[in-house]
DNA sequence: ACAAAAATGAACGTCAACGTTTAATTTGAA
DNA sequence: TTCAAATTAAACGTTGACGTTCATTTTTGT
């Protein structure tokens, strides 16, 4: 009754794996889960639907593989640097730009337009998201800003919404206009422009008084 | 061939329609548009599958006009008084909290988790929404300001971008979490907080140097 | 009360997708 | 080269949903 462990030490297999989580997230991104077929991402992956079937067992198995290794990579992207070789401000202005570029590519958009929705289906998949995503590049930051105040050099009632607002400053409305089809043409003088305001106000409205 | 034009002048037909279409909504934000089922909106309104096929002719209508009907009351929500009568300061405070309790009702965030995924499906949805809600909005905010800036109450290098950082200051990440699950436990309280953050924070930005 | 319009339930054909089975073929380590 | 493990194509049973048809019943204006 049990499926057999099957032997992954293929490089073939290796290969197909790969192939297989690529062309689910293609799928699921562009028609959600419900409307995806397991047909269409095997075609897309060069590989038998029963291969599929071997190795991921169901639908909702291999949506939650793709998940997993689609949001490991978006955690690896946010690493806040410490403030003993930089500057509050540059630091700010780095992460700033890290997070235009990243939440604007249109993978990611495409991302959370999916994902959204199938938080009704699973809600666990949303706050898997949010802890290994948000919540992550929150915390490293809240941190940061809690070594700046100590120093000194800035002045907060409360680390963790102003650590909420930079992204809300960096990104704005802009993910969510995007998210619902807006083409906002942001080039790299506009991406930089734009952290520059950011960054600028949030300290503006963060400076010692 | 073609449908017979119904007769909807009957008080039951009426009352049908609007039943059928809360159903739809209903079922529609929950499952989206591919896994909701027409059944089941006819048992949720309590009437017959053939019902709604006459009324609204297939699924894709039907998702259009309920999508329409939402979405005219969205539109009527967010109305921005004028600075004759009111402070610049009183009149964000009072929009932000009608912003802040319209938005982070479950019905808006579960519309929110629905919508984006049927932007893939069609694009058109999108835009739709767009133009009838947070474009509707940011037109009015960047009138006001237009008009505060000339009478030299504050300043802004660019209007369009401090209309945009004004619900950012508001919702921050707010709505982005709870779409992914996160019950932030907002009690009045806490909204007026956050509120009066948001529009000291905004005021601070802006002030004339 | 009557007749036309509307609504109903039940059955139907069609289709697409899930997930399984099987027999034949390919792959790659020893 | 050999042989077990992995992969494949093809067919299958099943389920659920769309959208239709039709005979019957309910609603409602006059």
């Amino acid at each position: 009754m049990t499926k057999q462990k099957t032997d992954a030490h293929r490089p073939s297999t290796q290969r197909k794996i790969e192939d297989i989580l690529e062309a689910a997230r293609s799928e699921f991104f562009d028609c959600g889960f419900a409307a995806a077929s397991i047909e269409a991402i095997a075609a897309k992956a060069r590989v038998s639907k029963v291969t599929i079937y071997n190795h991921y067992g169901d639908k909702e198995n291999l949506f939650g593989e793709m998940l997993k290794s689609h949001v490991g990579r978006i955690r690896n992207k946010f690493e806040i640097a410490n403030l003993e070789h930089n500057s509050l401000y540059d630091i700010l202005t780095a992460a700033g730009m890290d997070m235009l570029d990243f939440l604007t590519q249109d993978k990611m958009i495409q991302f959370e337009r999916m994902l959204g929705a199938e938080v009704n289906r699973d809600p666990k998949i949303g706050s898997f998201f949010l802890e290994s995503g948000p919540r992550y590049l929150l915390d490293s930051l809240a941190k940061l800003l809690t070594a700046s105040i100590e120093k000194g050099e800035i002045q907060s009632d409360d680390v963790r919404y102003s650590a909420e607002m930079f992204p809300s400053l960096v990104m704005g409305r802009l993910d969510m206009m995007m998210r619902y089809g807006w083409d906002p043409k942001l080039t790299a003088v506009a991406k930089k422009d734009r952290v520059k305001q950011a960054v600028d106000s949030w300290m503006r409205i963060h400076q010692v008084s």
